[in-house]
DNA sequence: CTGAAAGCGCTAACAG
DNA sequence: CTGTTAGCGCTTTCAG
């Protein structure tokens, strides 16, 4: 088997637990016995089992990271801001997909508590019931969100500015003179796209000449984008600019419209929300609404290992990142 | 704090043990009993603690994956497939970013046998040192490679079949009529990227009129891809197409291209390898090699877990899947 | 500064 | 079919 603590403290002469605390660098050890127990276990290649640590501490340096999927490269570039973060403290991070489904969501959860996971980072179904959210709150991990999914207070959450950005895209697309407008935006109650669509038809709404915009709800992915600008095509052939709630959602509807032969910008604007790397290559340029995806995912491990530190619950703490328009080429003014 | 196996005994009026069959559902007890062990279990709200079992059986059910970024929508993936086939088998997955960075992935590595996670799955840094492959191979858990970075039978490999790809990517090329070609690739001893270089490099050199790519070598990303474009134009002026090593790099490589006023395909044919979900949506359409990620990602997960369910060292397993060219349009035939 | 001993929560022989 | 007992490998009082 392995070799463990009780190994090194007979070939070094001493107690398991002055190795022990040799081995953690605490006080109170001579540092001739320090040495000695560090060039046993040196020699030996002793690898502490973390696993017995966890099990005595109660706490075993790993969080967990919910999405609803890693594909999307909006999650994956959370989930390296997040991983970066972990490791920069010596945690692990474990990779979860929910699909957004609540009952999986709720199984991962579950399964993370059994492992005593000491902190959950998740972008959370929004159509969470009371019993559910109770339910989370009593898990007894902290659980920073990456969405408003549940009633204020519940859980500390991190998020970008959603509404200011949807705010942002809808002032952007009316200075245009665009006043046929439409908004393809993911499933109902999805916390962010909800405060983003929330922004938009609001800020539209206060214009000088107010517009209502169709809102279209679907998938939050390329092939969502592309099902719903195919159903709009069919519905309002007349719409002049669309804003996608996400930029995936954008690639996917500039696909439909120019299978459908639209020309972007000069028939239809399109601007999106994410600024994803990949924004600059389609062509053309994608016009979006940035947010700072790594610094999110960076922050939200931040939250949780300062949770985690401490012991009982505490005031949940709520963090917004600014967002601000990056104007590329898929939008253009209406000339009518 | 947290409710033990030990309430529930004392609760149900048997002891620990029985507890412990009742709820592992083995054989030899007493369906009665059970019954009650279950009911008290639920009404407590019992949750066993995974960290305490995987102490004494030795076993963590989770499993890892070293990739080198997230962020390539490549080990997205792959990291998906191989998600989903841990979580059916209720095994979590750990995510680590090693930058293919050896000391990192060694790092990593020390750090997740501490955690003593049943099997790694990683995409190996190729210029591993003896020491290192020796290393790796006395972890003592079982390590599935994403690629050939190790001298056959070090370690069970699983991957695409690089070399074959390299060769349609050539064959195609040179009977469209291009004598003047390129190759742009990742790190030098980069595994994967190593093997697809050779395919395309021999085909060429075999073909009926012998040509001799240039070759160069950058990041495997995005940056890298446009890097080496740049690079590419400034030193040969007159390449007709490119096979680019991945489609983010061919990314890369096309919008460099276009801002040096090339039109593709027309002034230069550009296919890329992996076909990712985007390479459909730049315009033009990504000329592609296909590899089925998603079934690797699975497949190799469930490589790692027949090896982690029996007990030692036994013969590694190697399997490749099989690649195919995606005709879309970057690539066009040279009038000379 | 160091040793002895208890115990984290659970499983796994071994009896009965 | 069920209870007793002995740990898994480590940390952590409590003495000394």
């Amino acid at each position: 088997m392995a070799i463990t603590i009780k190994d090194v403290a007979r070939e070094s002469g001493v107690n398991v637990s002055t190795v022990s605390r040799a081995l953690n660098g605490e006080y109170g050890v001579h540092s001739d016995t320090r040495e000695l127990v560090l060039a046993v276990a040196e020699r030996l290649q002793y690898r502490p089992n973390r696993v017995a640590r966890g099990l005595v501490t109660g706490r075993s340096h790993t969080l967990a990271l919910v999405v609803s999927d890693i594909r999307n490269p909006f999650f994956a570039e959370v989930a390296r801001g997040a991983e970066d973060a972990a490791y920069a403290s010596d945690y692990d991070l474990v990779l979860c997909n929910s699909d957004l489904d609540a009952e999986k969501q709720l199984r991962y959860v579950e399964s993370l508590m059994e492992k005593r996971v000491d902190g959950i980072l998740m972008n959370s179904v929004a159509e969470l019931s009371k019993k559910q959210v109770e339910q989370l709150s009593n898990v007894g991990v902290p659980i920073v969100l990456l969405n408003r999914a549940a009633p204020r207070n519940a859980f500390s959450t991190i998020c970008a500015d959603n509404d200011a950005g949807g705010v942002l895209a809808a002032e952007y697309l009316w200075k245009l003179g665009h006043r046929k407008i439409a908004h393809l935006t993911g499933p109902r109650h999805h916390g962010n796209m909800t405060e983003r669509a929330n922004g938009f038809v609001r800020a539209l709404s206060e214009a000088r000449k107010p517009v209502k915009p169709v809102v279209l709800h679907g998938k939050n992915n390329f092939q969502g984008g592309m099902e719903l600008a195919q159903k709009l095509l069919a519905q309002h052939e007349d719409v002049t600019a669309i804003f996608a709630a996400s930029d995936m959602m954008a690639f996917g509807a500039i696909r439909a419209l120019m299978e459908a032969g639209k020309r972007i910008p000069e028939d239809v604007s399109v601007i999106g929300f994410d600024n994803v790397e990949l924004s600059t290559i389609v062509n053309p340029p994608l016009t979006t609404i940035h947010q700072p995806k790594y610094e999110i995912g960076q922050a939200a491990v931040e939250i949780l290992l300062r949770l985690a530190g401490r012991g009982e619950h505490q005031a949940p703490e709520h963090r917004v990142f600014g967002v601000h328009l990056i104007e590329r080429r898929s939008c253009m003014e209406r000339k009518s």
